[in-house]
DNA sequence: CAAAATTTTTTGACAAATCAAAAACTAAAG
DNA sequence: CTTTAGTTTTTGATTTGTCAAAAAATTTTG
């Protein structure tokens, strides 16, 4: 029986909730995994049951849910469809890295193993998507690689850009726009707590400055030429 | 209210077979649509009986279905996606002629609109898939053009391959290895009624035989140098 | 044309996925 | 340590798509 796309959904929503928690034995709140589906929790809670029941996820009433071997390797090719054909889709097919989130949400239940193989070599093996997210291989294991953020990096040091924790169109338009693109060179000037904001120079000397919900969606490394 | 996969598949089952039909006004009978869908004949009644309350069939109990103007553009458009995606496979990823259904038939309900006027525009709008078979233009109309087959074309006059009616891959394959593919030149040599065969030499000088069923499924128009 | 064979529809049931709202549980605050 | 607030589970219904088997209608055949 492979998994329906319902299924699949909720297997990534769990792995991509349990990688934001420090510990591998930490359980996802169903509430959380409920609002993150946009589900109702009663919902969450069915569905949770049936995973269980299928040996994808361990399930604590009233604690959470987390995934087990079997259901973290499901989830990780799921994420590896989606970010591969992300990245096809900006690489091969010309679309805006801003537009493919939605796009990938469906064509990652549709697209086959040997489609996905061909995607991923004609690629030359990508280890990130356009948004700089990691791609698991196809054995589903998925470097974790803990980058900063323009909260937490260096002051006026040179950084690029490497990651952004955000799919909201408008949110990744604007770094477009502003030419804080992954892969482009950045420097943090001022962080005022009290104003809640950040101020970068990008590329172009210009002067860009948000606040720290937006900073903190920005990853990034020490610049290395 | 976008059409379920469920149904897109009815829509374009009762298209194909309407293909098939003379006349514009002849029913499909539920059987046939039934097991064209491989559901019980009950299940097909059920759900014609939904298509017909949303306005996409027209369902005359104990005698049939046919397409609404409405339901005919939804199933060239699924048709037009289906078609467009199995060129690409070819293409643009290399993937073989005989393959690609099976890819395409997930496919056509998950591409965006948008992708597949992506599609269309790198492949050079094209008018016709790997089989042969017409590509429906956006707005959802397909050419009609009748082709001859090897049973009712003439004998010993050149002729080419232009289109196949099967997708099955076992079929597919013995085509391309009798160099009978779309686009290739032929000829019918012979042709026995009482055998129920059918005789023809390849590119190579080749001489294949095959039974009529098969023969039938070929579609051919005389040799354009 | 009546009996037999075939096709189609109806009926009752089921699985997957969902929701709203009631009930139960846990955690936080006084 | 009890009351309150917040979360989670349960319950009962609903929708979509399906099947098997009984019933009805149609078509074929003798």
């Amino acid at each position: 029986m492979l998994p329906s796309s319902t299924v699949e959904n909720y297997l990534k929503s769990i792995y991509i909730a349990q990688l934001r928690l420090d510990d591998d034995q930490e359980l996802v709140p169903m509430g959380q995994l409920a609002s993150s589906l946009d589900v109702a929790p009663g919902t969450a809670t069915t569905m949770v049951k049936a995973l269980s029941d299928s040996g994808l996820v361990d399930y604590e009433p009233y604690a959470g849910v987390r995934l087990t071997d079997a259901g973290a390797k499901l989830a990780a090719l799921v994420l590896r469809r989606h970010r591969l054909v992300e990245l096809f889709l900006v690489q091969m097919m010309g679309m805006s890295w801003t537009e493919v989130h939605d796009e990938a949400e469906n064509l990652e239940h549709a697209v086959s193993d040997r489609l996905i193989e061909r995607i991923d070599e004609l690629l030359g093996r990508p280890s990130v998507d356009p948004h700089g997210d990691p791609i698991p291989d196809s054995m589903g294991t998925m470097s974790r690689y803990h980058y900063q953020n323009l909260l937490t990096c260096p002051l006026q040091k040179p950084m690029n850009v490497t990651r952004v924790i955000d799919q909201d169109v408008k949110f990744l338009q604007f770094l477009e726009a502003q030419n804080l693109k992954p892969g482009q060179s950045i420097r943090v000037e001022t962080r005022d707590a009290i104003a809640d904001s950040v101020t970068v120079i990008n590329e172009e000397d210009r002067q860009i400055t948000m606040g720290t919900a937006a900073a903190s969606k920005l990853l990034v490394e020490p610049k290395r030429p």
